[in-house]
DNA sequence: GTTTAGATATATCAAATTGATATATCGCTT
DNA sequence: AAGCGATATATCAATTTGATATATCTAAAC
């Protein structure tokens, strides 16, 4: 059973690149990958004190310890690197999704189909948004694709644009069959 | 912060359909909406105690004890059902996504372009596997689309290939990019 | 100059959830 | 009669969330 901390290989990979504090990692998770993975605090110190005492990471040198205030600034070690591989090199992902949107269509049946279409039309609103900062990020990530690690994040940009795309034509699609319930119901 | 079982709202609202054990719960979630939300035995069994003493599902009356194995079926009381409304009826709603797909392309930087590739070749094959599953299921719910409760099931279904649809563009995409990197790397 | 608001930084906790394991019965085949 | 897979419930450690608490630093507002 035990090793089953998703986080742990965030962690890993965020310090492969640089090194952080917890407030810094969860800043990275909420900026750069929160539309398709979350983390809380909750979780980021607890695993941060664990990968320290198991030797993934380690507190880096502080420098200028002079006044500055305390905080923790981790930094990945070889082994944590080797642990990070292990994980990228097993192809084999769990891909966990909870769309309480989906969740509450598919009990639409209960209620009015009014009620269904509030759903979708929320949940469309909310794409959209999404999806305009997903293109502003594109955008900017097309500028500079050239270099490292950009075509990654790149690519899981655009899987998230592609997503939100289709999410939207669908939207419409059910707003259309919702609505056409709802006058088929009023018209008995 | 009480009260934010989201398992609680899936038990209810398959109650609402019909009768069930804790065990058909568990089906009936494997079954028809395992590949937008999932619940284990381990979250179904206390929902339903708690559920109880709220007053919100009741044991249902059985059937000729008689010899009969030994299980629990449970009814929704009007109080249930009123519950399960009331959320309905609130059309924001949280869809949390955990891909540990993504996840691993993110951080593929940090190995050779073909380890990301396997990565995606994998989410890929999986998709295919599901894309199949559900347009079966969308070719039999379009020949009863007439009743009730198949309109709501249908949506989420549509939902579910539109999504897989692009997703299997994406990770074309996604594969070609990634051999024309690991094609630089090795013209160098 | 000082109050105040917002960002930085860490820690902790109850409640929810997962995934595994344990236990036992039933129905079917060998 | 044995064995297997499905039915059925329960429990537990480990993980995660979301909230709350605490304290400092920075910059703007007054």
């Amino acid at each position: 059973m035990g090793k089953d901390r998703k986080i742990d290989h965030v962690i890993l990979g965020l310090l492969a690149h640089e090194n952080l504090t917890g407030y810094d990692i969860k800043k990275m998770i909420d900026g750069a990958i929160s539309f398709f993975w979350k983390g809380s605090f909750g979780s980021i110190y607890p695993a941060l004190l664990s990968l320290e005492q198991e030797g993934l990471v380690v507190r880096a040198a502080e420098e200028g310890t002079e006044g500055a205030r305390e905080k923790t600034v981790y930094s990945i070690t070889e082994a944590g690197r080797q642990s990070l591989l292990a994980w990228l090199e097993q192809s084999k992902a769990a891909n966990d999704l909870k769309y309480e949107s989906l969740l509450k269509i598919f009990f639409g049946g209960i209620a009015e189909p009014e009620v269904t279409l509030k759903t979708v039309r929320a949940f469309e609103k909310e794409t959209e948004e999404n999806l305009k900062l997903l293109r502003l990020c594109r955008d900017n990530l097309e500028k500079v694709l050239d270099q490292k690690d950009h075509l990654y994040y790149y690519l899981t940009v655009t899987f998230g644009i592609r997503s939100y795309e289709a999410y939207l034509k669908w939207c419409r699609e059910a707003a259309a069959l919702l609505k056409k319930a709802a006058g088929e119901k009023s018209s008995r």
